[in-house]
DNA sequence: TATATACTTGAGTGATCGCTCAATAAACCC
DNA sequence: GGGTTTATTGAGCGATCACTCAAGTATATA
């Protein structure tokens, strides 16, 4: 009996987080959303409900896609070497919305107004450190990290440093490159 | 013949700077700032010009602000113990509207915008880094870090490690002490 | 084909945005 | 004290904000 929607839901989702991930919350109006979408407001509204569920799921989109990236990297070149690739990686990608994090940028933007937003960044930048750790636990096991550091901390570690090398990468004059390769050889030294 | 206004511009421009680092720029209204500053809008567009152009002051009074800090730090303890407790003092500050850097939250929001507050934040951004290679190179001219490294180098390394955590400090549930602290045993081992 | 069930449209909602300006009040010089 | 100059007031401007909803359209099943 139903209506079936002429669009594909994925691909709007991943439309929004790019325009989220750029502008950030406040600097996304619906009529942005709506003209990158090609949605009319009722429409939009009928999928999505609010300009905030839809950001959520752009969230949830955007940690879910780094997540999976990392943990590619892992498998094809091991713990420690995805862990040295990886920064140079997200600052790499030239067609990427923005080379900051966009999980960071909530927070800054809105952890201030305690909007749910900003607590539902920080949980996504908190299962990060955990995966982190995962893998410094599992370079250690493998004898690529001495076994006197704390997983744990070295993540936390790395990954306040890859928030402070993406924040680096956004502005202008700034060899993003090298602070990268600084923090993978680092790494090499643990 | 004038009369004087009844209020210490300073003042003012102090507590704009407030509002807007702990806010974000979108994310303060000229309601926010007739509150805070206890003025009607006629006041304050005679007094400011426009919301942008206070920000712009704002903006300059943080920098200043932050950079006579680490010159007082530097004066009184020395350049290497100065770079070393920097980062720990910055995100100690209980008092202070947030634990984020002000010009990188500034850089982050409006970046994308092509907005000049951004180019101004960058600017600032640039002469803090210059200010630590600076205290870099004293520390190599005192013997307190060996000669082998390029003083412009160390700082944009220090700068995004504190950028990094200062991003992390802002988050709940991440132990940022830790991390400067670890950011300043870096600088005892170059 | 008839009907039920969605999806799509776009004008329009009240609220809030940054900002203006004519009117009023206060402080200075002569 | 009179005259000049500047600060203060606050109602209200047009624009934009996120969002609504009644009407129209397309697609499924019966």
């Amino acid at each position: 009996m139903p209506r079936k929607p002429n669009y594909d839901r994925d691909d709007l989702i991943e439309r929004a987080r790019d325009l989220f991930w750029q502008r950030g919350w406040a600097g996304t109006s619906l009529k942005h959303l709506e003209a990158s979408l090609q949605m009319k407001p009722g429409s939009f509204y009928a999928a999505f409900g609010s300009k905030d569920a839809l950001f959520e799921l752009a969230l949830d989109r955007y940690a879910a896609d780094g997540t999976e990236r990392m943990k590619t990297l892992a498998r094809t070149e091991g713990p420690l070497p995805a862990l040295q690739k990886f920064p140079c990686m997200v600052i790499s990608n030239d067609t990427a919305p923005a080379k900051a994090c966009m999980l960071s940028k909530t927070l800054l933007e809105l952890q201030a107004h305690r909007h749910p937003l900003a607590k539902k960044a920080n949980t996504h930048l908190l299962k990060m450190e955990q995966m982190f750790a995962e893998l410094f636990a599992q370079a250690q096991a493998a004898g690529d990290i001495s076994a006197g550091h704390n997983p744990r901390s070295l993540a936390r570690r790395y990954q306040s440093d890859v928030l402070g090398l993406r924040v680096s990468a956004e502005r202008e004059g700034v060899d993003a490159a090298a602070i990268a390769g600084e923090i993978a050889d680092g790494l090499a030294r643990l």
